[in-house]
RNA sequence: GUCCCCAUCGUCUAGAGGCCUAGGACACCGGGUUUUCAUCCCGGCAACAGGGGUUCGAAUCCCCUUGGGGAUGCCA
């Protein structure tokens, strides 16, 4: 068997990251058999789904690499074939008119077969019955069952269920006299007939359930007297999505259907509504949901949540990939930082979690600022200036210096944004303060020795690492400070920052005039301050 | 309300009855990298939701409880 799979994702705004990993699973599903990874856009929701839509999710799929096989099939130029598809339902009565509503106009509904004895998902659970509310009535037909249980509060529970659900039906009033048997109505009803018993007790029938085996979840079933018929051509003639996935999956040849978990619940219908179309069944995996840092479903509300904001804010498209496999899947062994064809090469289906997960900005920061670490420094500069160029203190800065800051900074990166804070290498207009600044500068020896170590420094035309270590422990040593303990003071007064690369570095790439000019405006901003 | 699904460190996970004194990663804390630092190295903290079974033996199998999620649309 061909593997053939499908990405369809609608193209109603961003993409969302949950929506983004689904496609990621059936791609590496796809890619480690050799299979095909096909894209359909689901775009019948006219008044919802745009062109920009439909760029920025190729575009997205485009950047983390999610290369499709064959062309992007648009639902709507099918749309012919799934009235087709509902035409001959309701010509061999698998599907029916449902009641018009007040314009007039009325539904189709797919009626779930009585007779399915003979279909090879659908089996016999056993004998069933249900205690009745007496005040509701109990109204059968072949469109479906109507009736009231009883809560544990003794109040009517409303249930309605396709016919299906309730094969060998019978009705009891309240002395358990049967007074009604569903095999000797069964024409009846299949001739529009309806009944309604007022005063009922109880009613017993044989329970069916259609049944099958999650790729990811095991065996999963649902009692037919659970079901509904459903509405499959909308009143207004358009077919719902039911219909209109099930028709394509078809048509596409769609060997397994990966999805999120909560179409577990539509599967059942689908697999009856391939079986109705004379279809073969696709094999079925339902993946956990991502679900946000509060442990509640990610709404299309928590901002963070999607594909194009994390490109902005920095984040490489492999290492998004990278983490987002990881959110419900692992290889089984300790490795985590995975490339493409690693994580292709020990993709499964049965290595994946029936849980949700939760996703950690932490932890993706953490994987992100890995993949940076690797990158060839030319790159990163390519990169780093990309995002950098983005600050108005970028502008004209000098390519030369640029790179060399990039370099040295590239461990440290996390995310690309983080290049925001590189303007001190560039420009001295920052602010000086906080707590740290307070602690250090309020030490009258600090700040003679970081006069020292200014004047020493404006001598000179370049500095080096010799030159800094020993101007510094010279400062140190006429002020009686502790060898060390002017580090972090001259980082402050030459950055504003507390923490950064190596300090001589930095310094070197600041330069000795610059960083005198700053030793004078840190100390001034400290005396200002106090005065204030 | 009913039906269905899920449950291991704070988080992502490993774990298919004995390899478990429960492993890894992120985060956190401590130390090291002859002084600074967001990198790097080493170390530490930290979990089988609770209760019953089954078994010589249970994180692993069964049941109940609790908690979370989903479905119950002429949305997809």
């Amino acid at each position: 068997m061909e593997i053939r799979v499908r990405f369809a994702p609608s193209p109603t705004g961003q993409v969302h990251i949950g929506n983004i990993r689904t496609a990621i699973f059936n791609w590496l599903f796809a890619r480690h058999f050799g299979g095909k990874f096909l894209l359909r856009v689901e775009d019948t929701d006219l008044e919802r789904s745009t062109k920009e839509a439909i760029d920025k999710l190729l575009e997205c799929m485009e950047w983390l690499g999610l290369n499709y096989d064959g062309k992007i099939v648009y639902q709507t130029s099918l749309r012919q074939s799934h009235e087709e598809a509902a035409a001959k339902l309701i010509e061999e009565g698998r599907a029916y008119k449902g009641k018009p509503g007040e314009d007039g106009t009325a539904p189709v509904l797919f009626r779930i077969p009585f007779d399915c004895e003979n279909i090879p998902f659908v089996r016999t659970v056993g004998a069933a019955e249900y205690e009745l509310h007496p005040e509701e009535p109990v109204r059968v037909a072949y469109s479906g069952v109507d009736f009231a249980t009883v809560s544990r509060k003794g109040k009517a529970v409303p249930t309605a269920a396709c016919l299906s659900g309730f094969k060998d039906l019978k009705i009891f009033d309240p002395e358990g006299v049967e007074i009604f048997d569903l095999n000797f109505a069964l024409e009846d009803l299949k001739n529009g007939e309806t009944f309604s018993f007022e005063n009922c007790a109880k009613i017993t029938f044989t329970r069916r359930e259609v049944f099958y085996n999650d790729l990811i979840k095991g065996e999963l079933a649902k009692p037919l007297d659970s079901m509904k018929d459903l509405v499959i051509v909308r009143s207004n003639g358009s077919p719902v999505f039911h219909l209109a996935n099930v028709c394509d999956d078809i048509a596409q040849n769609v060997s397994h259907v990966i999805r999120g978990d909560d179409h577990v619940e539509n599967t059942y219908r689908h697999i009856l509504l391939y079986n109705a179309l004379g279809a073969e069944l696709p094999l079925f995996a339902h993946m956990p949901m991502i679900v946000n840092n509060a442990g509640k479903p990610y709404s299309k509300r928590d901002g963070d949540a999607f594909v194009g904001d994390f490109r902005e804010k920095g984040f490489l498209s492999k290492a998004l990939f990278n983490y987002l496999a990881l959110l419900g899947w692992s290889p089984g062994d300790d490795r985590e930082k995975m490339s493409y064809e690693e994580m292709t090469e020990a993709f499964t289906l049965d290595r994946v979690k029936s849980s949700p997960a939760r996703f950690d900005m932490t932890k993706l920061l953490s994987l992100n600022g890995m993949y940076i670490a690797v990158i060839p420094v030319d790159e990163f500069v390519i990169l780093a200036k990309e995002f950098v160029c983005k600050n108005d203190w970028a502008q004209g800065i000098d390519d030369s210096k640029l790179e060399k800051v990039a370099a040295l900074m590239q461990s440290r990166t996390k995310e690309l944004t983080n290049t925001d804070s590189w303007k001190y290498f560039f420009s001295s207009d920052f602010e000086y303060g906080g707590k740290q600044f307070r602690k250090q500068f309020k030490h009258e020896q600090n700040r003679a020795a970081l006069r020292l170590v200014g004047d020493k420094f404006a001598s000179f035309s370049q500095l080096d690492s010799e030159i800094i270590s020993k101007v510094i422990a010279d400062a140190e040593a006429a002020n009686e400070i502790n060898s060390g303990k002017l580090f972090p003071v001259l980082r402050l007064a030459a950055t504003g920052a507390a923490g950064g690369a190596e300090l001589d570095q930095t310094l070197i790439l600041i330069g000795p005039e610059e960083c005198a000019k700053r030793i004078d405006n840190a100390i001034d901003a400290y005396l200002n301050s106090e005065k204030a």
